[in-house]
DNA sequence: AATGAATGAGCCTTCATTCAT
DNA sequence: AATGAATGAAGGCTCATTCAT
């Protein structure tokens, strides 16, 4: 019943042309090992060094494909952002106009899908929220999904499909309330199967439901 | 309406025999600017002289009040903690054996007041959930808040008052939407005032309500 | 067959009339620690606060008795090697004009007596010959020792009771196979005993024998 | 007469090929360094920051090169204990079976040799003889010397060509004896000249000859 | 492009010393 | 005299970054 629209980690499918091989895949390896680690130590938990030990390769070689450690979180910041958005967004698009049980129903599957498929991305998604070396660039796709909501709750609520409450606080307890789920499922509380992500959506609809 | 149980941060009531009055003020003031800093940069992101300065203190001085680093994210980790669970088991405690709908009200009370008053020791307590840092006496502590809620869902479920679903994913969903709540007003996005908490406390109770 | 002339640590007797007993024996319980601890782990290797704990006392306490770490160590290397000297000219003073054989024997024994007696001593005086941090009054007793020696052997050798090579030499030859020995028991290859004593200074003798 | 077998410090040899020329310049110039220092001050009296500075590097370099501050005195010891080591046993091998008076002889100037020529590295040696800070397998090194002059002298014992007296005190003399010349020659009381080598050999060797 | 030795700023911590009590 | 909290200068070590190869 579950659309895996979002491939599981890590999704780098081996080019079938060597052409430039290396280059790619050095840099893919390189946020590949950061992710990981910076989703196991935090940012300023992680050490360059540490990062290129993970990836296989020498510290230096780092420099050659981010300007410094920032450049490279910010980098894979907005890499995994734009994933996470991709993957939602797709879900949206192919039901313009539809009810809101049903709309609901799709942005959470796929929300939770993403989250089950790529754990790390979604982790680290969530520590860096907001964090203080996220640049501009960054920053500026922070509050997307939420915004996203907010546009998508509006017009819904004036059809009383959904509770008459600010958008930003219905979105945010619902958005908060997935985060809650996964969370626990990391720490081993549940388990992230589709069995868990249906009954939590049908508990979620309740609390938006109008 | 609220019930401020909690009251405002920094609590630590001006002693009134002023003997030995330095030694008490300057671990309170370390733990205080420790918790702010920490708040702003993480752990690793912040340093002992940083502490210090901001303590209005010498860096040497915190080792005569902590062992380390580590021992003072841990005593902080866990006096904030122990602040967070005694102002949700007050207010349980007026209220043996209430129906579902009143226990409710009242946890998610007590939570929103403690967040909306000790804003940084929430937001400590959300940062550094789960780090690697925490030693095995801050770990015990850890869970305890989805514990004592799956302790007091199972039986409320029995009686039909709760969906039945399984307690620990009731718990995430709620805890976790009330985090999302308080996180968009650190943000901006909210205001936390008793309108806010009042709504999401309603629309929250629909997740929940058997 | 031994003559125990110093007594074995800590020669400290407790005094029976309590006058000043404070003081005194504050003082000397610093001096007492810092003999155990220079000797374990060396000048730089030993702090003040742990010489303050051994001692039984607060740290700020040995500011009140010596001028400073520096000082501390001064004063100990001075009485120590006071007490050294006092135990080998009080052997010697009792025979003068005495016959080579009779006088090396002498001092032999009352250096060896007093490693034996008082081992810690022993060491430290060893330990800190010729250190950095000892001070123009201290360096002016180091050789002390050698220079007893030499003075002691120059008319032997006029008498051809001696071997007639550069005095400083057959001391250094004498002292360092005497220090040999005392290491060598301190590190548990040899018991300091009278058996060992003795021969060695048989031995030794025939070193210096002309 | 002397046979300087043990060429003077330092020996490094600059390499033909002037490949990968810096590692091993740095390793060496620390390891330089850090002797010098380390016979000055001690261990404990010598900072990392003041072994890179008369290195010409910097401090964080020597991290590169070894683990550590105490590796690097681990190093340090085990290095030259075997080059002390070498020098001995290889005046040795030359001549198996020989009489004990030319054994003695040989050792003797073999040692004494080696403190002329590397008088840095014996004082280090001795310097460091037993510290808190050497870890096992420098400690499995320490009494090597000593165990050696054991296992030489028992046989010759047996033939009655030396005294009938405890090995290891016999060796603790004769090394002793050699170190208090050693040193007296250190702080300009001897110069370590062939006569006085010589001089110290006969008279060492009525110490031990039987 | 990749390497890895080198750098030096900065981090956590300890220490000798001072001083109000 | 004694205390012990406080200080701030180092100390050992790590890290982000550079650059010659």
């Amino acid at each position: 019943m579950q659309t895996p629209a979002t491939p599981p980690e890590p999704p780098q499918g081996h080019p079938i042309d060597a052409r430039r091989e290396r280059p790619r895949d050095t840099r893919e390896a390189i946020l590949e090992a950061a992710l990981d680690l910076f989703v196991e130590g935090g940012y300023h938990g992680t050490s360059v060094p540490q990062i290129a030990e993970r990836a296989g390769i020498a510290a230096g070689t780092i420099y050659r494909h981010f300007e410094g450690k920032e450049a490279l979180v910010n980098t894979l910041y907005r890499e995994q952002k734009r994933a996470m958005m991709a993957a939602t967004l797709g879900g949206l698009a192919a039901t313009p106009g539809a009810p809101a049980r049903v709309l609901f129903r799709r942005l959470w599957q796929e929300l939770a899908g993403f989250a089950r498929d790529r754990p790390r991305a979604f982790a680290f998604l969530e520590l860096h929220h907001h964090a203080s070396y996220l640049d501009a660039a960054s920053q500026a796709l922070e509050d997307q999904l939420t915004e996203l909501g907010c546009a998508l709750i509006a017009p819904l609520q004036a059809k009383e499909e959904l509770k008459p409450v600010p958008a930003k606080l219905l979105v945010s307890l619902v958005l908060g309330a997935l985060t809650g789920m996964v969370r626990a499922a990391r720490e081993g509380h549940l388990t992230l199967d589709d069995a868990t992500i249906d009954a939590a959506e049908r508990c979620c609809w309740e609390l938006v439901r109008g």
